[in-house]
DNA sequence: GTGAAAGCGCTAACAG
DNA sequence: CTGTTAGCGCTTTCAC
């Protein structure tokens, strides 16, 4: 591996007026600076930036750890957050910690460890607590995607999750149902509760009554016990009419399980979501969703990072975004009379 | 920030004690090394990755660059990439290039210059080249995943693109098709390049005729000048009966500008793809495809590159992987009668 | 303009 | 079993 002294060897000169080289700064003779800088493409020099780090303990690196690298929510937020990264001049790294405490708690020794400057996390759930508390002791500036967590103060850009899923019931209602099932995500994540009582205060506003036998938790991830979930759909009687499904994944996971015991959709069972497909959606409109503003959630809380990065040291109070989810109509509902 | 020695003079030992009780190396008495960990505890220690991939000369950390974050076959092979990199105890980072050269390039110095143990890497295409060369240069053991380049000899997985391509093209056929469309990657891209000859070669076997005008080279990536791909529809005279698009983004593009021109699909116009949509195929079952095995892509590149990692002194030949691809029926294409 | 010395946090090698 | 010394590659400080 080529080093700083390598070059200053070969050039003629020291390892101190090499690194001024490379970072443009002190002053330099435009004829020693040449000559640096031809040996140094001559060795094919890289900086290392271990090294570099470990002296300047800043690395103009920051993080992302989203939950489901396979969820166009996580992924569209992702181009988000690195448009607004690359706007400030920082690298970004990813993490994908698939709904898993212990993925996430891996990632954070490595986030930790690796010292980088900032992080953009969407947490787990509120069992993440003792993470996000690490952070703040190490001193490691981060922002909040999607999910609060109890007793963390910080920055944070959220979705308007029990407005969406109101908006979702009332247009279940508008089509004239009146069963209206829920499978959502665990209740340790605070987007989850706030949909499950969005569903329950729609109910209520619509004089229906709220009966838990409709409402299932699974798992907002790729990890929901399907037994489960069958057995659910088996328990209900008479079955709902329409379905509403916490997210995106789970929406997915129910049709699948749907179809498979030979129910047409929209047809036999309605179906709705919150969360959007991203792309995929203009594949064959089908869905019906409340669509979160993924690439905002990235854009924003990035930018956020960032602010909370360069007035390190200023107290600026803690920021809260709160993103309205949309309400996009197609074809996974099927009008009905009584 | 915590270091060994703040744990060293507090627990009463040398800072070398406290590194091997910290990897677990040499003897330590079981008092000695109680007392340590206690120390730890009480100041949050955080073992400084920095400083011992600085003096250890490696990192145990391995990068995945993927070239679009959206696409469900890069996330899909994400996560078989993870599942492997975990298997051996690797921590994984990951990139996205978003097809852009540049971006690729800006990653790379990322690479070098953080000195990670390894890397999974689909490439831009041809002029990423020098990339990979510099990698080779800097003796970073690298897997190509999805894309060959000339002039690099390593370690690759691959997708039957050919024979995908031909696959769908007979399908196509067999349906009554004569007038067959296609829009695809760039030709500097090895994928592409067979995607487009599987095509041809489909074409020429059924005694059709390859007219240039039908053949459209737009980006695999989110970067299509849509305008160019409505120039190209306007321009075929008379319109395909059906449009094979190079890959699935490419395909969603497709049908976007179909939809938005008032057409129907399959009715107005059929449209197969290479790649499937991941789970978010399911959720309508639409698209006929060509897929490919998107998870082991990332599985068995993950395994090839930790293997080369391992014996990294010993000459063993390169391997090359070649995945078939499925041909998945569904709807999107009309079956039709002369 | 340029260089020498010291140190960032850690571990390998050796000594005791 | 434990400690001392040196050095990984770089930059800051201070000298010249």
């Amino acid at each position: 591996m080529v080093t700083i002294y390598d070059i200053a060897e070969k050039a003629n000169v020291s390892a101190m007026t090499v690194s001024r080289v490379i970072n443009n700064t002190g002053k330099i003779s435009d004829k020693t600076r040449a000559k640096v800088k031809k040996v140094m493409e001559e060795l094919h020099y890289v900086p290392n930036h271990t090294a570099r780090s470990l002296v300047l303990q800043q690395t103009r690196v920051l993080f992302l750890l989203i939950t489901d690298i396979t969820n166009p929510f996580y992924t569209t937020l992702s181009r988000g957050a690195e448009d607004a990264a690359k706007k400030s001049d920082y690298r970004l790294l990813f993490g994908n910690s698939d709904e898993s405490l212990e993925k996430e708690s891996d990632y954070l020794t490595t986030i930790l460890s690796s010292r980088v400057d900032g992080v953009l996390i969407a947490p787990a759930g509120d069992p993440s607590f003792p993470h996000l508390d690490s952070l703040r002791k190490h001193n490691v500036p981060f922002v909040l995607l999607d999910r609060e967590v109890p007793g963390i103060e910080c920055d944070i850009v959220l979705g308007d999750s029990k407005e969406g899923a109101r908006s979702l019931v009332d247009y279940l209602m508008s089509q004239g149902h009146r069963r209206i099932a829920m499978i959502n995500g665990s209740s340790s994540i605070s987007s989850a509760r706030l949909r499950l009582q969005g569903y329950q205060e729609a109910l209520k506003l619509n004089d229906l009554i709220y009966d838990e036998a409709y409402v299932h938790e699974a798992s907002f991830g790729p990890q929901s016990d399907l037994a489960q979930i069958e057995q659910w759909l088996d328990s209900m009687e008479p079955m709902p009419t329409a379905i509403m499904a916490g997210n995106n994944v789970l929406a997915i996971e129910v049709i699948r399980l749907l179809r498979k015991r030979g129910l047409r959709i929209p047809e036999d069972q309605s179906i709705v979501c919150i969360d959007d497909f991203g792309p995929y959606s203009e594949m064959d409109p089908f869905m019906t969703v409340a669509a979160q503003q993924a690439y905002q959630f990235g854009y924003l809380g990035m930018q956020m990072l960032i602010e909370r990065i360069q007035e390190r040291n200023i107290a600026v109070p803690w920021k809260k975004i709160v993103l309205p989810a949309e309400l996009i109509i197609r074809r996974s509902v099927l009008p009905i009379s009584e």
